[in-house]
DNA sequence: GTCCCAA
DNA sequence: TTGGGACAACGCGAA
DNA sequence: TTCGCG
């Protein structure tokens, strides 16, 4: 696949003609140029944590793209990017694209979906593989990522099986840590490796890179009767109810997302909510870390982390197991 | 956020 | 010139 | 067959 090897962060340089635009201007960044919109719009008000911080505006989020973007394209690449798009910001409506307009910069790379069944039309999809794609994303508010998780040479055949925890209102923060280290020995025993990241809401997720010979009923199955045996060590926390009324405010373990087309929250993704949190990837240690927080990393400060610690999602993009017979 | 089309 | 609509759609289980 | 759900 014809992308490079390694992607280039934005210089010293284009950051400052950033800071430096008016309101809206034209940008160059990673070799390409586009129009940029409203920077000073503000997208996120403070967290209620640091109520006195500056509000997050959009000038800052495209920042925060392109600097994240050398440790999160490795996750984009090669992949149809589905947007969760929010063009007034947190509380604003939001919609979601696939279908990238034929009106977008000619210079963005797109990827026809093949193999389709014949009641839809294949849509033409963006894939992210530049610098300069994730601020064409960060202007388009399109902050919240969601990769397929197949790629693009084999569209129908996954990458990763997902676990998905999902807290319900009841669900509190030490419960939902009970059932990652649930998770945690559970694939420590099968001798499968797991990357566990926070959602920047409430939740928790572990992917788990797979080979490519799995359909996605069969990592459904897998997923879901892991997630049976940790629901009855503690059945009390969990509800394999489908109607959200009927879950009591118990957490559910959502195996379902392993299906093709639908995707999970990418790593480093923006979720929209006060302070701009992300979706932080963690180490299995750190569920023991009492300062962990679902929504403890934000675009102000992940970047930094990913300096000291690297990306300890690397394993998603550099591993391929084989999932053990249950 | 942006395009498109109707008014 | 302005304003409103469009911007996704799988698969499971219950009704 | 439709509806709720993520």
């Amino acid at each position: 696949m014809a992308t490079p090897p390694t992607f280039t962060p934005a210089t010293e340089d284009e950051l400052a003609a950033l800071d430096e635009l008016g309101k809206e201007g034209t940008w160059s960044v990673g070799g390409f140029e586009q129009k940029l919109t409203n920077l000073d719009k503000v997208l996120f008000p403070p967290s209620s944590d640091h109520p006195d911080d500056p509000p997050i505006t959009k000038r800052e989020l495209i920042r925060y793209c392109v600097r994240i973007a050398p440790t999160l394209l490795p996750h984009l690449r090669d992949r149809a990017l589905n947007m969760q798009r929010f063009p007034d910001g947190v509380g604003g409506p939001s919609f979601w694209q696939k279908q990238l307009p034929p009106t977008a910069p000619a210079w963005l790379t797109r990827w026809r979906e093949t193999g389709v069944e014949d009641h839809r039309a294949p849509n033409m999809h963006l894939v992210a593989d530049r610098v300069a794609t994730l601020a064409f994303l960060g202007n388009q508010a399109a902050f919240e990522f969601h990769p397929w998780t197949s790629r693009i040479d084999r569209p129908w055949e996954p990458t990763f099986a997902l676990i998905d925890i999902d807290p319900g209102e009841r669900t509190t923060w030490e419960e939902t840590l009970v059932l990652a280290r649930l998770y945690r020995t559970a694939l420590d025993h099968l001798g499968v490796i797991g990357c566990p990241k926070t959602t920047g809401k409430r939740g928790i997720q572990v992917w788990i890179p797979i080979v490519r010979s799995y359909t996605y009923q069969e990592t459904s199955a897998w997923v879901e009767q892991i997630s049976r045996a940790v629901g009855a060590i503690v059945p009390d926390l969990v509800s394999w109810e489908w109607s959200k009324a009927d879950r009591k405010g118990k957490a559910r373990l959502d195996y379902t997302q392993n299906a093709s087309i639908k995707t999970l929250v990418a790593p480093y993704a923006v979720r929209p909510s006060a302070g701009a949190p992300v979706s932080a990837p963690i180490s299995w240690d750190e569920l023991d870390d009492p300062d962990l927080r679902p929504d403890r990393w934000t675009i102000r400060d992940v970047v930094d982390r990913v300096a000291e610690r690297g990306d300890l999602f690397a394993g998603a993009v550099s591993l391929a197991q084989e999932l053990p017979t249950l």
